[in-house]
DNA sequence: CAGAATACGTCAATAGTGCTGACTTAATTG
DNA sequence: CAATTAAGTCAGCACTATTGACGTATTCTG
């Protein structure tokens, strides 16, 4: 009985390998990727003392402009509390403006001001470039297959949020 | 001059439309599909009292046995103190051991217990699960394409540390 | 060999994002 | 009118990350 109180600690020396049927390469693959993928805007964000969560309150507004705050918290999937913050220095900052619900005056509909839609532009610009040349770079019909991807990754049951997206609705224009 | 302080508050009613050239549903899906890729491990670290950094480390020490603390933090590009709590943390849980390099010996090696090994591939396989399903749900010769992609949305002077990966010397095998 | 540089560890303070729980106000609904 | 709902707010906490500073052991360099 020469092990330590938490178990074995011997140094394992070998690599993981694909052996065990895991995909390493590609999930690290997509860890760099985001990483990287929101650098730019992170940067920006920092000089109007704002992080990620501004970006992306700023991103579904601008996308859906007239959601309430309890639609954009289904989005985000975060608290009120979590929201709260960065909602309130969006609003204070001129980002983002509230009106009260035409149909429920209970509701704050939330729109982006022209401020705020050339942030939720300026943050987006390089991510898209970024996109465009990883396609371009990619070659072959690339984007059709890389969407199809990208949404097959997102939980089944929450796919409905991105069919809610404005341009599919236009693009596939259903109902 | 009817303007407030903070600029012009006036609602945009129009969503932001991809006019200007941005591809705003896949920065979208991205976002979503990386959200959803972190949530399956991000639950069972919960468990252990961890977070996703802990992951992260757990995941290259696996990848690079052996690997020295100043790699690890140039491969996660975060800053020493910040790795300090997490890699004290696996290290005091038995999940990660440090030896003294051999032919350096102010540095540390960093080795995976077999409990590390373990913990690694547990967190992994949800995450290997899932993109195996996308990629099986989109169908054609997808893999390919998506590493392809990744691997082009990567800042082209940190492709360096995706070379480094053990499994792709495997398969490419230069020198 | 002495001094500079390096690898690592650690202390203190701060920021950004997220959480839970509890409570208030206003408006709608039954 | 009572119950429910939408939103705002308060207090407290956790995790990840930051900067700056300092100490120690080791290696490298002139």
């Amino acid at each position: 009985m020469l092990k330590e109180k938490n178990g074995d600690v011997a140094p394992i020396r070998a690599a993981v390998a694909n052996e065990d049927g895991i995909d390493f390469t590609l999930i690290e693959l997509f860890f760099f990727a985001y990483r990287d993928f929101t650098s730019d805007p992170d940067q920006m964000l920092a000089d109007y003392g704002f992080g990620r969560a501004h970006h992306r309150v700023l991103h579904f507004v601008n996308r859906r402009p007239g959601l309430t705050v309890a639609e954009l918290l289904d989005v985000l999937k975060i608290t009120k509390q979590s929201l709260a913050r960065v909602l309130k220095q969006l609003i204070d900052t001129g980002h983002i403006v509230q009106l009260q619900g035409p149909r429920d005056r209970r509701q704050r509909e939330l729109y982006p001001t022209a401020r705020g839609r050339e942030l939720a532009l300026a943050l987006s610009r390089p991510q898209s470039r970024r996109i465009h040349g990883a396609l371009t770079e990619m070659k072959g019909e690339g984007r059709k297959a890389i969407e199809q991807f990208l949404k097959a990754m997102v939980n089944p049951e929450l796919r409905v949020q991105i069919d809610d997206d404005p341009l599919h609705r236009m693009e596939e224009d259903r109902e």
